[in-house]
DNA sequence: CCACCTGGTCAACGGCTGTTGACTTGACCG
DNA sequence: CGGTCAAGTCAACAGCCGTTGACCAGGTGG
């Protein structure tokens, strides 16, 4: 059982999820991620090619976000707030993500990506107006939120339940899908 | 002119905090930042002690809120995002702030540190309910505007102009300051 | 002229990191 | 048993970083 590169992969990468996830980028070094996993730091090399492969392939974030057509928009805020939060809380995959987005472009833009291919486009089809803007609002809030919750960890927000937390954000989320356009005169240009 | 002990000091902090606000703080060397000063990195430590104490210096954030007290609710918002698009864009304190508070738990206490002293004493005037919750989640979501603008990058939201932002998220700050509270049934502790 | 203090520089040390290439171990196969 | 190939280890290199202590420059006061 022993001598088994599928596990080991899987071992190294939980490892190198927890380290990206606790301390960041740039502290987490090849070293701690291989001494975690039982493993010699070459072999993270070998299978991984390097820091940048290892944190690429341990910050693979997945959503997951339902197929939201034909859903009441009143529902959609509850479903967003629970995949997110069951996500947070699943692995460090989104922390680690986060974290990283701080100080490696190439961390943001996988982060950009991520709003691209999942969040805009399963909003979209509940968003009437401005899909992407909408879209980009609710990402805002969300993402503020686990800033706040799990990064500087304010107190009052930490202490919140589950359910709490989806009572007092889950209208936001609502008005920023459907609230009238902002701006009483919108300059509209020609395409209607 | 040279040999000006205080303005190479500031020169210094305007290096710091230019480079801790556009790499984070791993990233940022003592080297770079005596570099871009113009001077040797022995004077840094000698005037800052060492890297923890520069950074502590350049990231002495002041947000400069004004006393709410007697102002309408319902202008809070427009006051309280100008001032801090205002803060985003004068220099790089904030950033440096918060990109630091990704990887450094002093960061992050410094973060919350700042939450504490300024934010929820200002919102404390016209918060009518549980106020260091509510401006804990006006934070959020300020902080996430920050996130998903300035570090994320997402184009819908770099996109929009300052008075644009003000009327898709000032509803949204207002919302979180006066909503009713969540939960039909609220565990109150007795005082009713 | 000399001593002195402040502002500033120089060269170096020690530690940690990513990465590499040669080596070892162990299971399977004929 | 002997060979072979993947799985895994070992030791080392090269580079960069924070930090340090000794040193230099230049204006000031006696």
């Amino acid at each position: 059982m022993t001598r088994d590169a599928t596990a080991t992969r899987a071992r190294v990468l939980d490892a190198a999820r927890a380290r990206f996830g606790a301390d960041g980028y740039d502290r987490t070094t090849i070293r701690a991620v291989a001494a975690d996993a039982g493993v010699d730091p070459a072999l993270v090399m070998r299978y991984f090619g390097g820091k940048d492969g290892l944190f690429t392939q341990a910050a693979d974030l997945d959503l997951d976000l339902p197929d939201l057509a034909g859903t009441a928009v009143d529902d959609v805020p509850a479903l967003l707030l629970e995949r997110f939060v069951a996500v947070w809380e699943r692995d460090a995959t989104f922390m680690a993500l986060l974290r990283a987005s701080a100080s490696s472009e190439t961390a943001a833009a996988r982060m950009r990506e991520v709003f691209t291919s999942q969040v805009a486009p399963a909003l979209a089809v509940v968003a009437v107006d401005q899909p992407d803007r909408r879209a980009a609002l609710v990402a805002s809030q969300v993402l503020g939120l686990a800033v706040a919750r799990y990064l500087v960890r304010l107190p009052s927000l930490v202490d919140l339940e589950t359910d709490d937390l989806l009572a007092w954000v889950g209208p936001v989320l609502l008005h920023h899908l459907t609230a009238p356009l902002p701006g009483g005169s919108p300059p509209a240009t020609g395409s209607s």
